[in-house]
DNA sequence: CATAGCCCTATCCCTCCGTATAGGTTACAT
DNA sequence: ATGTAACCTATACGGAGGGATAGGGCTATG
């Protein structure tokens, strides 16, 4: 029979989509609530068809936790399951490894076509999803050293550290941040500290 | 029937949960998508039994939009649910009026338990939940004053607006930055705010 | 009633932020 | 070759942020 684990830290969801699975999609589902209990399940019980890992919970991370799992279930493919990651994160999931991504805003039949397509597997990650931050931020271009500034914002750091740190003088780095909040319409650093983290831009 | 209304913008979670409820708790169950959806369909259909609203979904604040679905279901029950909120954010849904804060870290037995007793009239507020920040903050025990502050540092706003906003002087608001920066262990106003925004103070 | 915590105010001082203006150098494209 | 984008620099100024110090008023709790 297809085995399946999830990951998931929210009992509640974890459970659902659990039951949800193994009754309309005919699969056995192994639970964890954590990467660490899953990455443990996977060693003790070999590589399940399919592992689908909530991105938000105890232990994941960017590329490593993906990368841990990939490993852990090879060969056999690691989707990401999220409600609130960015179109952003998902893109560097793919780009870890992570045969595909899904939204936790999908409808549950369109769940278990995903799931199926992953378990031939293919790859799945909804492009409409992926592309639909391009459209907010075609005009939101920030150069690479707009977003270093941006970083050091939000580490708390003043102007004059930034200038130190990225070996330039302390104006220049005003003149960065002058045009970040233009390009983020922040009204001061804090709100573009803010904002950049709201879009997940770092 | 019992009739419950459920809203969450996470098709599947929302789906699989309301499916849940159905069958193992015997439930007629209404979904919505979002607040506006779910206030509407309350106008029409009159009061449920009781109301679930993701705390995380379009349309949805605190407290307004708590107050809006209570005076939406008079005199039936509304309570919150939610994966992410944090134990204060619970604290102020139960203040608004919400009847019941649940976590989506609960099991599914549970979650028809604090149903059946939240349709009985009762208030569900998992009190280990509540107090599991009082650890992890016990040096960290921010005034309500200071927290009014650190929204308005999160928002942008200049210590001059924030002072007009809370009716005070200048030089009071000042104070609480400095304190706030003490009590968060922050450089400054920007990192203070990101800080804030990692520990989900607001 | 005394203590403590919270909230507010005041004054002084200095640093940092934010904006404006006016340039300059690369690198890469049409 | 001319344009354009990105990056950097300089000077100058007003306003905002942030720290120190020194209080007063309120309420809750013992």
């Amino acid at each position: 029979m297809t085995r399946l684990l999830i990951a998931d830290d929210h009992e509640l969801v974890r459970e659902t989509i659990a039951a949800y699975l193994a009754e309309a999609g005919q699969l056995e589902v192994i639970q964890s609530a954590d990467l660490e209990d899953a990455l443990v399940r996977l060693a003790s019980t070999g590589p399940v068809d399919l592992v689908l890992l909530d991105y938000t919970m105890p232990g994941m991370s960017l590329p490593e936790g993906v990368h841990r799992a990939i490993d852990a279930n090879a060969p056999n493919p690691v989707a990401l399951l999220s409600g609130t990651a960015s179109p952003d994160t998902a893109r560097r999931a793919l780009a870890a490894g992570a045969a595909g991504f899904l939204p936790k805003t999908m409808a549950p039949e369109t769940l278990i076509t995903a799931v199926r397509h992953l378990l031939n597997g293919g790859t799945y990650a909804p492009q409409q999803f992926l592309e639909s931050d391009q459209k907010n931020r075609k005009n939101l271009h920030l150069t690479p050293r707009e977003l270093d500034v941006l970083r050091g914002i939000c580490e708390g750091k003043a102007n004059k550290e930034i200038a130190r740190d990225l070996e330039v003088q302390e104006v220049t780095i005003k003149l960065h941040v002058k045009t970040l909040c233009r390009k983020l319409n922040a009204r001061n650093r804090t709100h573009a500290a803010m904002i950049g983290r709201d879009l997940d831009l770092l």
